[in-house]
DNA sequence: TATTCATGCCCGTACCGCTCC
DNA sequence: GGGAGCGGTACGGGCATGAAT
């Protein structure tokens, strides 16, 4: 006997399943179906009665049904953390890549990035129904901590395996900091983000690496967070040392903090100090002056990040290029504005 | 006869079900079932057996089954736009307000906020499985635009019908106008986001007001999106003008902008413009100089929201308390910095 | 061979019924 | 006999498989 109903609220009042729209095209749910997933063959004839039906009842498939019965969920998660300026292009990214391959993204935000929250946050993102996950987060330790059977893809290439598709972090570093050595700059201070982000060491790598090639002395780096705020107390450290005439910071936001402490003991941007970004977040063009910053390309980061955890989820996709991917597209750019110039003598 | 498992891949390899606890407790499946929800009696001892069960084979509950017999879902969406600062704050609160009530949350971004994307986006979060949506975008639509029976809640009080636990958005161009008013400026001028956003037309309504009662002059708002680079664009109209001592931006992007205009002619904030934003976005203390703004209560904003629509879906949580909700937490609050001084003569 | 249909099953939950005190 | 405690059965809406025309 049927079931009362479903009582009001939420439910699906009288939504239209796929018997209502075999009934109506005079066919099986079975045929129904196999005109919707495109397998099988079916008359032409059939496939526009069936078509019709669809589109007079506005029937629209039920996703849970059908992860029931294929046990897929076609569900990705991303693990994200911070509020910056980044992280959302990152996830904007990963939203829209996780769309065109017909998946949908959920995403977890943890505070820290230690390996329990990681955990709590993949188990959460499981819990949703997400196949897989991208990590957009530094990911240190070197035990598995996911379950099994569960695929992770680290947007930096410590886990992913195949660093080819990544950005080279490194070529941020170098770029920015040759820039500044061609400014005429004798060296480059370095404010980072934390250590133990992938980006971050690259990046940092990066900056050594030119200094080195330069012949350029190497100051020590300062680490903290990628937080205005803590762009700020770093910049604090080393703001009124005459000899400081160039610094690199790894983002924007760093940059931005760095900035506002040279400005506060009066040292003026670029006449006295000379401040590189990373990423040309949108108001980057705005502050005065206009911040130079190395541009990534995160469209093509996150589409690769995605891809490569589809392909292996779905062995019909096939993993990204990698080695032979273009690499204009992959490259990051130096952004000349005005927060950068010749040291004053 | 048992169908093949899944094949390899995403299948949920030997994942285990119901009717594994069941019988490694020596219970129905029914019976676990009671236990998990709490609905029903059950023996203490049964109780500890089948919680016993549940943790030896590490099982979790298979979210599309339950979906599938309850027809609910638990998922809530939200439309948000653009790429601003307050719009991730926004959905960080929605999301954290979302989970406390135990649902979840996905976003749709849109580009355009015409009639067609938002119920494009609508149609996607519902087919995402969302039972109702929370709307960060304006609406002007009078006619309905969403499915019968999928309940939304706009952030503002446009469509809410509870305006009593919205954020004031009158008292925030209020608090920033008589601001400056009392620092001695003459008038007020302003730099306002889209007109058709509820939020920037209260903003400007509160702006007009504090000049009327104060017999300051009205000066013609300008309107733009709510980008860094249309409030460069708009404030380049003004910047030349002498008569122009006061700014107020309605969202500290914009602010942003308009600096950075003042600043491209020669004139500085606060020396001889004075700028205010709305938001206190993280950079923002960290702007040379400082900027002040109002800030928002996003989290109460959000948490009512969520509550809002939760409590049209499921007739067991109440609504917000409007009216007579701690009005403190709602209320916006006047952050000074250094980007408001006294004008100068 | 080309189409189509009928059945079983995915995994929880609602409802009803059966015990046993 | 009424209630506590538990099990059996019928779904929900799709998809896979094999049978049937």
């Amino acid at each position: 006997m049927p079931r009362p109903k479903r009582d009001g609220a939420a439910s699906d009042r009288a939504r239209v399943s796929m018997a209502d729209v075999a009934q109506a095209a005079g066919v099986s749910a079975q045929t129904v179906s196999r005109v919707l997933s495109g397998q099988g063959t079916v008359r032409e004839g059939t496939r526009a009665a069936v078509d019709d039906a669809v589109r007079r009842l506005g029937y629209q498939p039920n996703l849970a049904a059908r992860t029931l019965a294929t046990g897929r969920t076609r569900r990705l998660g991303i693990i994200v953390t911070g509020s910056s300026t980044s992280r959302v292009m990152v996830e904007a990214g990963a939203e829209a890549a996780t769309r065109r391959l017909g998946y949908r993204l959920t995403a977890a935000v943890v505070s820290t990035t230690g390996i329990r929250s990681l955990r709590r946050a993949a188990d959460q993102l499981r819990s949703d129904g997400a196949e897989g996950i991208i990590v957009a987060a530094p990911v240190t330790a070197r035990d598995r901590w996911t379950p099994k059977g569960f695929p992770v893809v680290s947007l930096d290439d410590a886990t992913a395996g195949s660093p080819e598709f990544v950005t080279d972090q490194r070529a941020i570093g170098r770029m920015a900091t040759e820039h500044l050595l061609e400014l005429g700059h004798r060296t480059v201070w370095c404010v980072c983000g934390p250590a133990q982000w992938p980006e971050a060491k690259a990046r940092v790598e990066g900056w050594r690496a030119a200094l080195v090639d330069a012949g350029a002395p190497v100051p020590d780096v300062l680490h903290g967070d990628w937080t205005p705020a803590e762009g700020y107390r770093m910049g604090a450290l080393i703001a009124t040392d005459p000899s400081v005439t160039g610094i690199f910071a790894t983002s924007d936001e760093l940059a931005i903090g760095v900035s506002h402490a040279l400005w506060e003991v009066g040292r003026r941007v670029p006449d006295d100090v000379s401040v590189v970004g990373v990423d040309d977040i949108p108001i980057a063009a705005y502050l005065c002056p206009p911040l130079t910053t190395v541009r990534q390309p995160f469209a093509t980061l996150t589409d690769a990040a995605v891809r490569l955890l589809v392909s292996k989820l779905d062995k019909n996709t096939p993993p990204p290029l990698g080695g032979s991917a273009d690499p204009e597209s992959t490259r990051p750019s130096l952004v000349v504005r005005a927060s950068t110039a010749a040291p004053s003598l």
